[in-house]
DNA sequence: GTCCGGCATTGATCTACATCAACGAAGCGA
DNA sequence: TCGCTTCGTTGATGTAGATCAATGCCGGAC
């Protein structure tokens, strides 16, 4: 189970800090090898752990009394699972499901939130952590009020093709019932939508959708980079 | 314009720093009045301040490209306004609009940045916050992905009159207008789903809104309280 | 006082989206 | 291999909620 050390040394959240305090951390930690469908926590619980994701992706779900479950954001490496949890000893809100084949890094949540106090380089990297998860979520929230989910189709294969490099194609990262969920509408909506979005160059093929012109989808659609957070990674 | 030094004693914010690095802090600050209606900035913009709401209140609002606007979230004391931004260094994402007569605390940025970088007790602070405003922005993501503008409604009304500790009365805290698009419907709508309610027991008398029985309405609108955040603060 | 512009309510209508249903295709365990 | 479920698409239909429009209301300007 225990990874190569080489990994954790290039983490975000721990580069910085003194080795004798990382040795310290990571003496209190586990990495886990995870298989897709693995339930880290449901919402309602408190949490025990706090998981950084090394390599894969986790889906943070939420879910209504009736049993609705609608994906509200994923998980990236190098990124903690819900720090905002942890931190403050709250109930989780959401269940966090693995996605792919993922390798997380697990620590006593007691242990992380008392090394969030003690050591300042771990205090700046979960306030980045937040800091993007709120910002994530912000434009969400407007891409649900603001748009039409024909709008926020189109956008969101916009960013897709460009977060994956190639301008006249996005391949969709996980199975169509999920991404319309976490872009607010059903799957049969999501279906149509990508249908109408014919007549603005969008040819779908399977979980590949060619792009004839982004600029003009994006601007029929109206893509607004302070919604669809297409600004550079450093 | 200088206030009272008392009140910034007790800011959670600032308490627990050594006071020395306080003073100096406070020597980089200014606390404003300002009057309803004063726009702090513009989403697009960069952050010059980190803002802190000591009484009164702030309103974040979302603009789309073709000036449909609507409320995102509210900054209560005692809380920073928008701490994501200023940390990142990263443009506003929303409107900052003052909704009544406030007092606020103003930090320069490059300032703050520095200090949180300096000082873990205002770290703490910082991650305190962005967890708070994390965790209700789930909240309402939840809210709009998985109700309906009538429950949503029901919700905020019960919501509203338990945080106001009147079981049978909530009043409503700014225009219907407002409200409606904080929970991502027209005020028509809003409207609307007030008078739906008549048949859960709620009357509707200008802004104050009277509930026969919180518990009855709550269950008719599947209240949650993970989703509707009725968790008492400490 | 009068005029006015923003807010709220209500009705009529429209439409975007959900729901229900039927079907083929693909994954998966027995 | 055979079912069996889940996924995706498409069609028919229903409905929640937006839009458009008319009216009343209130608060401010003057």
């Amino acid at each position: 189970m225990q990874g190569p050390e080489l990994d954790l040394e290039h983490l975000p959240l721990l580069s910085g800090l003194p080795s004798a305090r990382r040795k310290d951390l990571l003496a209190n930690a586990v990495v886990h090898a995870v298989a897709p469908g693995t339930i880290l926590f449901d919402q309602g619980e408190m949490p025990t752990f706090q998981h950084a994701v090394l390599t894969g992706s986790a889906h943070l779900l939420g879910r209504s009394s009736e049993g609705r479950e609608v994906l509200i954001e994923v998980v990236e490496p190098p990124d903690l699972v819900i720090p905002a949890a942890v931190v403050t000893g709250s109930p989780y809100l959401m269940r966090a499901r693995i996605a792919e084949p993922s390798r997380l890094l697990l620590i006593r949540a007691g242990v992380f939130r008392q090394a969030v106090q003690t050591e300042p380089q771990l205090a700046q990297a979960v306030i980045a952590s937040l800091a993007g998860q709120f910002r994530r979520l912000v434009r969400q929230v407007k891409n649900l009020k603001l748009r039409t989910a024909a709008e926020r189709t189109g956008c969101y294969l916009v960013a897709l093709s460009r977060r994956q490099g190639t301008p006249h194609r996005a391949v969709l990262p996980y199975e169509k019932n999920l991404i319309a969920s976490e872009l607010g509408m059903t799957r049969e909506s999501f279906s149509r939508a990508l249908s109408a979005l014919r007549v603005h160059g969008v040819t779908v093929q399977g979980d590949t959708i060619l792009i004839r012109d982004s600029n003009l989808l994006g601007r029929a659609c109206h893509l607004d980079p302070l919604i669809d957070g297409l600004e550079m990674p450093p």
